[in-house]
DNA sequence: AACAGTTCTGTAATTAAATTACATTATCTG
DNA sequence: CAGATAATGTAATTTAATTACAGAACTGTT
């Protein structure tokens, strides 16, 4: 564990002298890494070797030691965390936030991914017939995107961001097809209802969506991404990334498991573009 | 920078002695942390002196401030890193790297990207008559997010993904319209038409893409995003999420910029989805 | 090739820092 | 309120790191 986080935890174990030196090294851990037990012990009105015993109740070696582990506390103590944009905010600021905030709900996201779920998925899609993604609102960029990565597996690959397109597909769709269905909340209506449909016509369905959502209950396979997203902003950003990402490594276990010679598939769709390109020698041709 | 990096980047400046010194701190850096002065002299064959001088040449205060920055290099050094993912990867570990590569792409992002830039799009956007987003390929579904965040602010938003409605939106476009072109590799020609058309028609062009290429001459303004990508993949991922979170900078940068007033608006295009959706409470209606 | 100048490296002395041992004070318990 | 125990501080000791200096190795010049 974290030393720093140990010192929070175990401020209660700590007696009154300890507590001081505690004190003053949350105020500035920072300045505490560069000075000496002498200005420590000072600066939190404590002798040396009291400093030295708070050390050593931290299970460090001692002083020295515990300066070691503070400092690498610091480096990967809170790298990314969830930090709301605030209204005074300048372009620096927001700028910071957005990016740490959107890496610390990667960080989550990966903590809580059930991998078992992705790997059935991938199971799934490997065998399908017949691939179909939906979202509605911000979700469908999502979709889109998905279709963009998986119509390269020369699989029939199809996305609607349109309830009736969507449910004239599901109501189509037949055993040995896969449904993938995207929503943020799980709670978009329609969705549910086309989730359900394809069900109904033994089509396996995927959800991308909260865990224990109205949406969730509907399909065959959820792969549910809670993530913490900054509601003061009324916009999905986070959750959206988040969803990216998954279907990111959706399309990863897919190809893999296709094996080495179907690479070389994708290769061709990837070389397919050079005639629409700039070469990258005489950029301006 | 790191100090790791220091070291290996700066093998050239150092003395003979000092590069054994190097070696063996290079050969085993955590063992390095916990060990004296003397233990490290013995096993780099060296004196006492030459490691502290190697220290200050890093500059760093002496040796026990060197380990300090050496432990923040190695708590800090591998947080996120571009790993690549591999033949035999099972899902755990392929999920793990694409997590932690789009991590570690936002991270390089976050550090390149130009915020003064960024100051100047969000200026160019609140003052837009009409904002269009442009994209093809993977980049069509980055546009049709930023329509998504966009049409929020009660500005008329467009947005195409097929070349000939964005060839025809461009010739109309006009000055006080901006333009924005998304495009990972800015080297996809028609885009590059149509960033020139616009401009020709006076209005604004801003680029979502990378720094000195064809696509980027043509714009009034490039946010240039240098991210570094998978290529074993054949798949735009990373650049895509980075692509992503720069929208959602701007998006953010907007609403600030348009004060808290406005920010009501937001809320309300956001409660009006409520009639669509399930509720929380109950959720299976 | 020999010399002067420079840079590099090590030895020994010095200084600074941290730790230990012990004494003192505070705190708790019966 | 005494006795015991825990907590804290003072001073001594030890350990580690740094400095000062001297000798060695290398560089370029005549």
């Amino acid at each position: 564990m974290n030393v720093l986080e140990k010192i929070i935890n175990s401020v209660n174990n700590f007696s009154k002298s300890e507590r001081k030196v505690a004190d003053v090294i949350l105020a500035n851990p920072q300045t505490t890494i560069h000075s000496s037990i002498a200005s420590l012990a000072k600066l939190a009105d404590v002798s040396e070797p009291t400093v030295n015993r708070f050390c050593r109740r931290l299970d460090t070696k001692g002083f020295p030691d515990f300066k070691l582990h503070l400092a690498q506390s610091l480096a990967n103590g809170t790298p990314y965390v969830n930090r709301h944009v605030e209204e005074e905010d300048g372009p620096e600021a927001y700028t910071a936030k957005i990016f740490e905030s959107t890496m610390a709900a990667l960080d989550t996201a990966r903590q809580r991914v059930d991998i078992s779920a992705i790997n059935r998925a991938v199971d799934v899609l490997t065998q399908a017939k017949k691939i179909s993604f939906f979202g509605l609102g911000a979700s469908a960029s999502v979709a889109h995107d998905a279709q963009n990565k998986f119509f390269r597996f020369n699989v029939p690959v199809v996305c609607f961001d349109d309830i009736v397109m969507q449910r004239m597909s599901a109501i189509n769709s037949c055993d040995g097809e896969v449904v993938v269905c995207i929503s943020h909340t799980g709670r978009t209506k329609n969705l549910c209802d086309i989730a359900a449909i394809a069900r109904e016509n033994d089509a396996t369905v995927i959800g991308i969506t909260a865990y224990d959502s109205p949406l969730a209950k509907e399909c065959t396979l959820v792969l549910s991404l809670d993530v913490p997203e900054d509601t003061d902003m009324y916009m999905p950003m986070a959750s959206r990334v988040a969803q990216l990402v998954l279907i990111d490594i959706l399309a990863t276990g897919f190809t893999l498991r296709r094996g080495s010679k179907f690479r070389e598939n994708l290769k061709k769709v990837k070389d397919s573009l050079r005639g629409s390109r700039f070469d990258k020698k005489d950029q301006i041709s």
